[in-house]
RNA sequence: GCGCCCGUAGCUCAGUAGGAUAGAGCGACGGUUUCCUAAACCGUAGGUCAGAGGUUCGAAUCCUCUCGGGCGUACCA
């Protein structure tokens, strides 16, 4: 609850003098009843009872009767252990809606983060394949945190660490090298023109086929890695055009997401300085040969070894990892660092995070790898070889084109079909993706991801258009001087707590790093303005109470407008 | 085997720094439109919160064990 909420204040002053207690103890204990008719606001006094060496009901009682009528709140009311505070409404109306609309956009925003730098690793797909549905959780996730943290202060520095380095890229470029134009088709450059990551990919399951049969293909690949590495020009050359033609695929995706990066610095960055950090780890006593590999031995942590270099010298990712941490570390100077990955990285990342700590780094405990769970299908797990792979271009085609559909029946004479269509359709998707705990594994379901009733982005979407709707009908400035008392519907009360919660519900989602926090947040307020849309008239006879309504009703829509930039979808005002 | 994550309505999920009677949506069934966008709203049906112990004023939430599922477990990322 906001600390200058002039309510909280009040409560918090006059116990204070029957209590003994600092305000500061008091205010964090004080909640929402969970039903409006046992007050505004409510004190447990369960935590109390030792340091007032009193039963909880007691205390309560006591206070209650103790406590003043005073400016803003009517009465204080004992109910078991609970202490009820009973304010005046129009009082408690006029200080959320006038903040809302005197602070608009910056609603929910604060300044917690000043002056700090917090680098978020998000999306970070492999070069030379194509993006799949199960690609879409960290970038959505990732950006939805840059842009909660941006809300809270921080200063964001979005990194998209590529998976652009490895022996995959050796790989890559013999089968490039040896049947390049074979798999492309005839005219190779044509092939690779027209869908070239297609062509890549290819070329990868190519590799792994053949090489089932010439088990001397990996020591070709391994030493085609090598020269990468070592800089030789004509593997270079391959490596630089896979990258180039993945790019630009993914950020056709990427702007149609609505989603940006900072940096796309992916692991090839930090080849150069890999040397460096190893021999670091060398001269600490950290690195050690074991079978043949260099490696941080993490025996005494119950972890297995943590491996820096290959028998054949090559790098390994946990190598690149580290050796990002340090660079980001000194580049940044960052007080927070988010690792927007996978669950199956949990190992990965907590030997990275050990052998970091090993090493002697302050900053690791600022490290947090900010996991998530699979996405499955009904018919078993995401495999590429079963073909069980969905692109994500074709989740986002599909959905807007059921999106277009869906328009042509409802609304056919909406301006703007394509771009209203792209708006939805995209926010579908995104919605889908956030809405749930990130660690759970999701199920994707073609049936849930293209169902636009109920709980679904679309549905906030088009409670945000429908609001825009009203106050376009409206057709007057929205002004904050109304007579607020004339607000007496129990949904209209709702509406104005539910308000008053935004900036406690962005906070929450962004320290514990669940955007899911404020989708179920969005759909509680939609669904209560929904409620009140259909039982009520906003735009009536009574020009006063229009006026009250018109208010509650634009607050409403800025706080969606706000909510749903932060889950990084659009809202567009007419669909 | 060991480690981590998960188990809530037929399905998909909220609720988890312990708090007042376990909630939504989808699907099913039945209703609401001379009225601001019906992508909405209202109603009915649906639960031993996987199971068993424990901690306490109070547990879906914390601890232990069991069962079930997922992921990981040295040269892929």
């Amino acid at each position: 609850m906001p600390k200058e909420n002039p309510f909280l204040k009040e409560i918090a002053h006059h116990l204070k003098t029957h209590t003994g207690l600092e305000e500061k103890e008091i205010l964090p204990l004080i909640d929402q009843p969970p039903n409006p008719e046992m007050g505004d606001y409510t004190l447990p006094c369960f935590p109390l009872k030792e340091r007032l060496q009193k039963p909880p009901n007691l205390v309560a009682q006591e206070l209650a009767q103790a406590f003043p009528t005073a400016e803003l709140i009517i009465k204080a009311k004992a109910e078991g252990g609970y202490l009820n505070f009973f304010v005046k409404h129009a009082e408690l109306a006029r200080w959320i809606l006038e903040k809302v609309h005197k602070e608009g956009n910056n609603y929910g925003h604060s300044t917690v983060g000043r002056g700090k730098t917090i680098v978020i690793d998000y999306s970070s797909p492999n070069i030379a394949k194509h993006l799949a549905v199960h690609h879409l959780r960290s970038a959505v996730i990732g950006n939805a945190l840059f842009r909660l943290y941006k809300a809270r202060g921080y200063h964001c520095i979005g990194i998209n660490h590529l998976g652009d380095w490895g022996t995959q890229f050796g790989q890559l470029i013999v089968a490039y090298k040896k049947w390049g134009s074979e798999v492309a088709g005839s005219l190779p450059t044509k092939a690779l023109k027209e869908d070239p990551v297609d062509a890549l990919h290819g070329l990868y399951v190519k590799f792994h086929e053949e090489a089932k049969k010439d088990p001397s293909l990996e020591d070709q690949a391994r030493q085609a890695f090598r020269e990468l590495e070592a800089g030789d020009s004509e593997a270079r050359r391959l490596w630089e055009h896979f990258k180039e033609v993945s790019l630009k695929e993914f950020n056709k995706i990427y702007r149609a997401l609505g989603i940006k990066f900072d940096y796309y610095t992916g692991e090839s960055f930090y080849n150069e300085m890999l040397n460096d950090t190893v021999e670091r780890l060398k001269k600490a006593g950290l690195a050690t040969m074991s079978e043949e590999a260099l490696v941080v031995n993490l025996d005494q942590y119950g972890m297995p070894p943590c491996l820096l270099k290959k028998k054949d010298e090559a790098s390994l990712y946990a190598t690149r990892d580290i050796c990002a941490a340090e660079y980001r570390a000194t580049e940044f100077g960052f007080s927070k660092m988010l690792y927007v990955v996978g669950s199956e990285q949990r190992l990965h990342f907590k030997q990275v995070f050990k052998v970091l700590e090993l090493m002697g780094y302050p900053w690791v405990k600022d490290c947090v790898h900010v996991d998530f769970g699979l996405i499955k299908f009904k018919e078993g797990k995401m495999s590429t070889r079963a073909g069980r792979v969905i692109l994500l271009e074709e989740v986002l085609k599909e959905a807007i084109e059921r999106v277009k559909e869906v328009i042509q029946e409802k609304n056919p004479n909406l301006p703007n079909k394509e771009e209203m269509a792209r708006q939805v359709g995209i926010g579908a998707v995104i919605f889908a993706d956030l809405s749930s705990r990130r660690t759970r594994d999701v199920l994707f379901d073609w049936k849930e991801v293209l169902n636009f009733d109920g709980e679904t982005g679309p549905y906030l979407q088009y409670t945000h258009a429908r609001l825009c709707s009203v106050i376009r009908k409206y057709g007057r400035p929205v002004e904050s001087a109304v007579d607020l008392s004339l607000l007496k519907e129990k949904d209209e009360y709702l509406l104005v707590r539910k308000l008053e919660s935004f900036p406690k519900s962005t906070v929450s989602a962004a320290e514990t790093c669940e955007p899911v926090v404020l989708c179920n947040y969005l759909i509680e307020l939609a669904s209560i303005f929904n409620r009140y849309y259909n039982h009520h008239r906003i735009i009536g006879k009574n020009e006063e109470l229009t006026r009250a309504r018109i208010l509650l009703a634009d607050c409403t829509r800025q706080v969606l407008r706000n909510g749903l930039y932060l889950l990084g979808m659009e809202t567009p005002e007419e669909m």
